[in-house]
DNA sequence: GCACCGATACAGAACTGTCTGTTTCCATCT
DNA sequence: AGATGGAAACAGACAGTTCTGTATCGGTGC
């Protein structure tokens, strides 16, 4: 009880300040402002998070899971075909653009603020990165094309490049654009 | 010759924000360390810059024109050839993710750590990123594309990833990456 | 009674932007 | 040629806020 009353308030915390993080940029919100918005004192934010740093670590790392969370799901309901599985793909990361208050991947936002390559959101975006593409490679693998591993880093461009140019295409536009080129490459890919 | 001083300190100024907005962030960087690292009097600073946003302003819009020279010189060179001409843009652009400082788009850069949609920066990353695909589009139409401006999208959206994987690629493997998906892309587009 | 929480004050640093002096230098006037 | 005035720069203190992180104290529920 005791326990579960901590993580409840961690995670109410967490929450609130991932939320803000996300909306404002990481350096643009300070943990007086978190406490404010989650109605805590700044001494319970400090009891569960040693830093804020540890505090932008947690929100990192818990965005990384429910990212790959979601994508497990989908990969579940096209385990028998690949095809299906990497559009399905594209459908949801394309439709997330167009979220009211879509602003990024957090993964990318968070390399763009913090410069320090030991920085743990660095390591943390790069290891998130790094995994999209090797599940874009099995992906790939699975559609039998002739170089899989450049298909994946082309695939992930596409995708990382979708995150970043939300503010450049129309609302309806990202996901046909996404599953034409994805069709387009795959079809060179296997000859 | 005043004049000349004048702006000489003023690009002085602006010079060494750029190098310090683009190496860690502008969050990170105040204006203590730019007038500390460029020699000059906060007082300086202030004169030709109202406050930090129009220093901010300055930087984005000095990225953008360079930018966009570097462009213009390969367009140039490639007048005759839109094929050519996108390969060389491709070359050049995927050439800088291997510098050693490499850190990304400005453009993209700022609109992860500013999220007020009225910000200057916002504006012109905006504008900027607006450009790319008007520039795009004209080389589609020049390739004889279907939907020159489905084409230029695509397109944009490799290059915009390109910008933010640079870590996520090996040093030499951007520009054929790059290439090969244009290529691709490209074919699909010609029927 | 004890562990947790909220409230609050605080320390120390960094931030943007202002203000006051002093120095330098060049153009102009005598 | 030498004096004068004005523009621009430097140096540095300063105000007011915000930032991260700590310390203290009182309340509350098990």
């Amino acid at each position: 009880m005791l326990r579960n009353e901590q993580t409840a308030l961690r995670d109410h915390v967490l929450n609130i300040a991932s939320s803000l993080f996300y909306a404002h940029g990481i350096r643009a919100v300070g943990v007086d402002l978190i406490v404010a918005e989650a109605g805590v004192a700044k001494t319970s934010l400090y009891r569960h998070f040693r830093t804020k740093d540890d505090l932008v670590a947690a929100f990192l790392t818990c965005e990384d899971e429910q990212f790959w969370q979601t994508w497990q799901e989908v990969a579940d309901r096209n385990a028998d075909d690949a095809w299906a599985e990497l559009n399905a793909h594209l459908e949801w990361i394309g439709s997330r653009l167009a979220r009211p208050n879509y602003r990024g991947c957090p993964q990318i936002n968070a390399v763009a603020e913090f410069s320090d390559p030991k920085h743990p959101a660095r390591q943390i975006a790069a290891t998130h990165k790094a995994e999209m593409r090797r599940r874009l490679k099995t992906i790939a693998v699975r559609l039998n094309s002739d170089r899989p591993d450049e298909l994946a880093g082309q695939l992930a461009l596409l995708i990382n490049g979708a995150f970043v140019s939300a503010g450049m295409l129309a609302p309806d536009e990202a996901i046909p654009l996404l599953q034409n080129a994805a069709r387009l490459l795959r079809a060179g890919h296997t000859s």
